[in-house]
DNA sequence: CGCCTTATAGTCAATCTGAGCATAAGGCGA
DNA sequence: TCGCCTTATGCTCAGATTGACTATAAGGCG
């Protein structure tokens, strides 16, 4: 793998899929957009071949999934190029036959209505992984799923690994430790190193272990949950310095809806007046004009995205402050 | 370029080939790793056909760098997927037959010293982008760059694109603009697209237009000069959240040394006590007990990264504050 | 021995941030 | 109709952070 452009190695030509993570809201939750899959495991992202015919992969990749969901998409990032369906499998025996490339991508799309041309299905993205949903409730899950990765921890440390424990406490901020949201696919990783994701079992051709089996959050095709937690963990951290997360919302809407939305993609409760000044200073929104009726209280203004300070302003995103309590008042 | 799994395209396979940009300091300053190429533009990154037998990318553009330089690599990162070699070539006419995938890898390295054995040179990279260096001097030629630049932005203006001068403004940081150092790719690609890089022209076969032939910067071989710029803007941002600074400094240093590390990265002069204090606080260094003599005023401490907060802090970079006044004192 | 150079410590004001209280304005039930 | 519940929105305030400056330390060198 990679070599002097003469070395009289074997070049070669390898087959080349494209895999999207499209995420859009519905009902305030983030959901993805899945396909059925033939295989075992019957959820995956949509993906297939590359194809030839378009200037740029991102320009291919956007007019592929426009197809696919009959909706615009208004923002695409490549995510990473993943060298095979399972990347930090040990011990793999692939020969060079069956060697496949995915490049993945991660799209935003607004909010669908189901439509029936849609080929393939919305998912609530925490039905994938319900441990980095922090927004209240649930401690319980959460309980359990640390109890089994200390286990697993303490085994590797005995095991030589020192700072096993140490790290574990930190990716998932037990034991007054800070979570760190954006931290999703290195928490995934450690389930999965730990074999207690499904897929690493179903990577090695077993049956999932015990363990795996009694696991919170749905299994997707290959290494496609994988992909999702990438996508996560990227949007996390994007919406805190790029606009990206008016790409998800409607044409007009209320500060409160907005604030919903980056809760709910960062998985974090946030503190409302401050989250409120740090966006009317950066002057992201301007009013509409237009008021929200039956929120239950007062009528909020509905206000609109600034398109212009994707010009003006180098770094204008979402800052996100996460209440020290952790919970909604 | 992209379908569903069983559409029925034509499922081409591409060849795949890997672009290595390997950063080493040498003499207070960020250098590349070229190797010489065949073709017009004798400057190339090392590149060579992706090979199987590795478990991952990365594992295996490590084991290749490492032949190349005869050195251990500190870190390693996926930068992008390029689909072509001129990537947003507008009026591009390849067809299918010679379509390529260029998977471009970061590599940062220890000092070299110059060894026989080395395959390749290490080149300033400020040759290439001499409009990236901010740290003092040389604004006669920026100037110029400028008003080539401008000239083409109320062009395009003129044809259509209302925001391009303005773009062109914030982008550089001119007329009061704050110059944004991370955005050294953003950069190369106006440049590109005003035809004042000479591969513009030469991706379409032309001669270098008058323009690009007057400008300043080594050009690269195919979409080297992209990349390279790429793994600009990507450093000079990872070093404000991840330790990665420390990747490319000796075993022992002196605080001055690590701060005149970080300006040559990111170009931009620093203000040195409070770079000290930011180092200090995050508790990134710890004291070898030995002193740095001969740097012609009091001696100052050695100190030594400490290993131990890649473990235990999430991110904790060399945060950068560039000086108001933008010059050394 | 005084002066030049660089290293390092400490101070201070402006700003930012996290968190609180207070008030506004709709709906709804008694 | 009036008070109460709910959400929206405005304002204050203390502590932390940041940008910039001053002062002192400790080498080398003429």
């Amino acid at each position: 793998m990679g070599g002097g452009g003469d070395q009289g190695g074997r070049e070669s030509r390898v087959r080349v899929d494209l895999t999207a993570v499209v995420i859009a809201m519905r009902d305030g939750e983030p959901h993805v957009l899945t396909v059925a899959n033939d295989g075992a495991s019957g959820v995956a992202l949509p993906f297939g071949p590359l194809q030839a015919g378009h200037p740029t992969l991102q320009t291919g990749l956007r007019r592929w999934v426009e197809d696919l969901t009959h909706r615009k998409l208004g923002y695409v990032e490549q995510l990473y190029t993943f060298a095979d369906h399972a990347p930090f499998q040990p011990n793999a025996d692939h020969g060079a036959d069956h060697q496949t490339i995915s490049i993945a991508y991660l799209a935003l799309a607004a909010s669908p209505e189901d439509s029936a041309t849609l080929q393939g299905r919305w998912r609530r993205w925490y039905g994938f992984f319900p441990w980095e949903d922090r927004r209240g409730g649930g401690p319980a899950a959460r309980a359990h799923l640390l109890e089994r990765l200390f286990a697993w921890a303490e085994a590797q440390r005995d095991a030589g690994d020192a700072d096993c424990v140490e790290r574990v406490r930190l990716a998932f901020g037990a034991d007054g430790a800070a979570w760190d949201e954006e931290r999703a696919l290195e928490r995934y990783e450690m389930l999965y190193e730990a074999d207690l994701a499904p897929e690493a079992a179903l990577d090695l051709g077993l049956e999932p272990s015990a363990a795996a089996n009694g696991m919170p959050g749905l299994p997707m095709f290959a290494d496609h949950r994988r992909i999702l937690a990438t996508a996560i963990s990227r949007l996390r951290a994007k919406i805190k310095y790029r606009p990206v997360l008016f790409e998800l919302m409607p044409a007009a809407f209320t500060l409160t809806n907005l604030q919903r939305t980056a809760e709910a993609l960062s998985g974090v409760p946030l503190h409302k007046q401050n989250f409120r000044r740090l966006v009317a200073q950066q002057g992201l929104v301007e009013d509409t004009g237009a008021m929200a009726t039956g929120t239950g209280g007062r009528p909020a203004k509905l206000v609109r995205f600034r398109r212009e300070v994707t010009v003006e302003r180098p770094a204008p995103g979402v800052r996100l402050r996460a209440t020290r309590r952790g919970s909604y008042p």
